[in-house]
DNA sequence: TCTATATTTGAACAAATGTTCAAATAATCA
DNA sequence: TGATTATTTGAACATTTGTTCAAATATAGA
């Protein structure tokens, strides 16, 4: 079946209706870079990082066992998409959270997704 | 430099509490598994609209402007994934989002994009 | 200036991702 | 049973993504 064809099964009205209060295509660009920049492990773990302390390449390298390189890559994703901000302390340069919100999101998530999993664990009790 | 150097600038008890706090591996895949889920703009759009409405794979296609094919491998994805279910109804099957709190996720990163939006157009005025 | 340290960058590469197309499966009804 | 509608699947394909490595840039201090 091909697009904008009209099949029985589905209802025209509630499809219009969906169409037209979808998101602007601007917010759902800024919402799928910021998932996408939380979708990969070692950003994550550099973003849950970032959200407790100020940290420098080095140090983000070391807590998510990466190099400085892939790390400082990472980052510039980070940066481009606003999710990290650094100040420049002589040689180094220290990156946090741009944005306290990040860090309320990330503990919804964390506390969505730590529920879930007690949950499974009980079922297979 | 390499992994497990401890250059200078590294504080290097930080760097061990931040690696003893962090988050079980389990977790963390369960984030990622969510946050890229959402990372695509399809997909997001797939579930804002499931997030609204009960909808069989037509209409997705139709709400997203994709093909049927295309949304159904998406929602293979999103079901093994544990973010929406199912039911059949005849020929039809109907998918929803399979948890209320992923809805609440979904309404605080749209506030928290909108107001990042408007605040980015005050700033160009 | 030369050296050391910290960070960034670009190119190459492998791995993962998303779409398309055609074919298969499911369910309903004549 | 055969025809129709809805959905799923697998393989092929192009695109995107993340890492690595080597080289470049930035800053501080001797």
């Amino acid at each position: 079946m091909e697009k904008h064809d009209y099949p029985e099964c589905c209802d025209i009205n509630k499809v219009e209706q969906l169409k037209k209060n979808m998101l602007d295509n601007s917010i759902l660009q800024l919402m799928t870079d910021l998932f996408s920049s939380l979708g990969d492990e070692n950003r994550l773990k550099m973003v849950i990082a970032l959200s407790k302390s100020e940290l420098c390449v080095h140090e983000l390298a070391l807590t998510v066992d990466s190099t400085t390189s892939a790390v400082s890559h990472q980052l510039r994703k980070l940066r481009d998409r606003g999710i990290v901000t650094s100040r420049r302390d002589g040689q180094v340069k220290y990156y946090t959270l741009s944005d306290e919100r990040i860090r309320q999101m990330l503990d919804i998530v964390i506390d969505f997704e730590s529920v879930q999993k007690e949950s499974e664990m009980v079922e297979k009790v």
